[in-house]
DNA sequence: ACTAGGTGAGAACAGCGTTAACATCGGATA
DNA sequence: TATCCGATGTTAACGCTGTTCTCACCTAGT
């Protein structure tokens, strides 16, 4: 019966409404595309005048920033919740390149903001960088673990996460592709068949994947 | 003197006002985002009403698809020539990442829609698939070359297509992110540090990248 | 009790994507 | 060559959008 922030019907003040629009922002980025996003429709589902959003956001493009920094710091907890579990380095890795990939699938419609550059610029918001900062640097911490076990190649930290983000970034863009690829007619998918099977590879097999990905750093 | 498509001032009909579109799109996303690209404004800029890049695009989102379709249509061609030469499959892998990589920066504007599928559903795109797939045919071929040589790990050839395109994609990706992070204010930058170090080593030792890279699939 | 500031409402503006009806051209056909 | 048709460009119009400005309301701190 708590109703802090949930439907406060018919008071003047909404509750929580910058959490409402970075929801319902969600939920529609998840059914349509970003394009047809507009502020006012959100307005008008959760119930506000068409205006009310710039109390919270100072543009359009400053929610899409919002959804990615909210995304990043999800992220940021999942993972900090594996990293406290006691494994071994290489699992710890696994661990954490599966929960990297989880996250692109579960969170499809954040994930997708963290390297779309065309919705906002990514340096006019401090916030979204100091978390996706936060994200990179759980990666670098396996990775500085797994150095000291000698199990990588001979590099510096920061050049064998880059490679293994952009490994798994890859992999979940690729994974995301599928989507695009399976509303098409099957008549015109013949050409398309070899792209069908790799990606399905990428989507079925996750584990091996994720292993072929550590051999590019593995001593 | 000629005149078939260039400046034919004053007639009526422009001429090749496409790909007029085309490239006054591409200008636009080199300097601005996606998000504020009009049709209106590219058609005033051509020199044409409002409304006729309807004649050529069904909608703004026809329009990315069809910038897309014309990148995949320069990538296969660049990938084609390269594979005109002949190089031991090693280099021709090596040549073809660079090609890729090369291609995502110098047309990145271009590359970014690869992926982007808030701009329109790859689906719906037939052409635009079409010519996806041919670029991944290319890569196809080099890694089938490969295989002859007993070069890769034991895996079917688009498995190791998909980890090896997932792998460019990605490096490529994060390559782009840089943009958006060279502008923040430096005093904003500590927490980031290392991810800028990061980017820093996959853009500026491009064949070291390409040979980690390389070695998540070689024997 | 009062005030200041955060939050929402409402009106207004220019610009947009898109459609429909009309104009013009160029090339195929006879 | 004359004619016609489809492709291409124009114009007017629609509703919706992002954004700004002014005003209303509500809450918290003095």
């Amino acid at each position: 019966m708590t109703q802090t922030s949930e439907d406060s019907s018919g008071s003047y003040h909404h509750g929580d409404l910058r959490l409402a629009i970075l929801k319902a922002a969600c939920e529609h980025l998840r059914r349509e595309n970003a394009e047809s996003l507009s502020l006012r429709a959100l307005a008008r589902g959760i119930g506000v005048s068409p205006t009310a959003p710039y109390r919270h956001f100072d543009s359009k493009n400053a929610l899409f920033a919002g959804i990615a920094t909210w995304g990043f710091q999800i992220l940021s907890g999942q993972m900090q919740v594996l990293l406290s579990e006691e494994t071994s380095p290489m699992e710890s890795f696994m661990n954490l390149g599966r929960c990297y990939l989880d996250f692109s699938r579960e969170h499809a419609e954040k994930y997708q903001l963290f390297f779309d550059s065309s919705l906002f610029v990514f340096g006019d918001y401090p916030r979204l960088q100091e978390a996706s900062g936060l994200c990179f640097g759980h990666l670098l911490g396996v990775i500085q673990l797994g150095k000291r076990y000698r199990l990588f190649v001979d590099r510096e930290e920061e050049e064998i996460a880059a490679i293994v983000w952009a490994g798994l970034h890859g992999v979940a863009s690729l994974l995301k592709l599928q989507h695009g690829r399976e509303m098409t007619p099957a008549h015109q998918q013949l050409p398309d068949r070899p792209v069908a099977k790799a990606i399905r590879f990428l989507a079925e097999e996750q584990d091996q994947t994720l292993n072929l990905l550590l051999r590019s750093v593995l001593k």
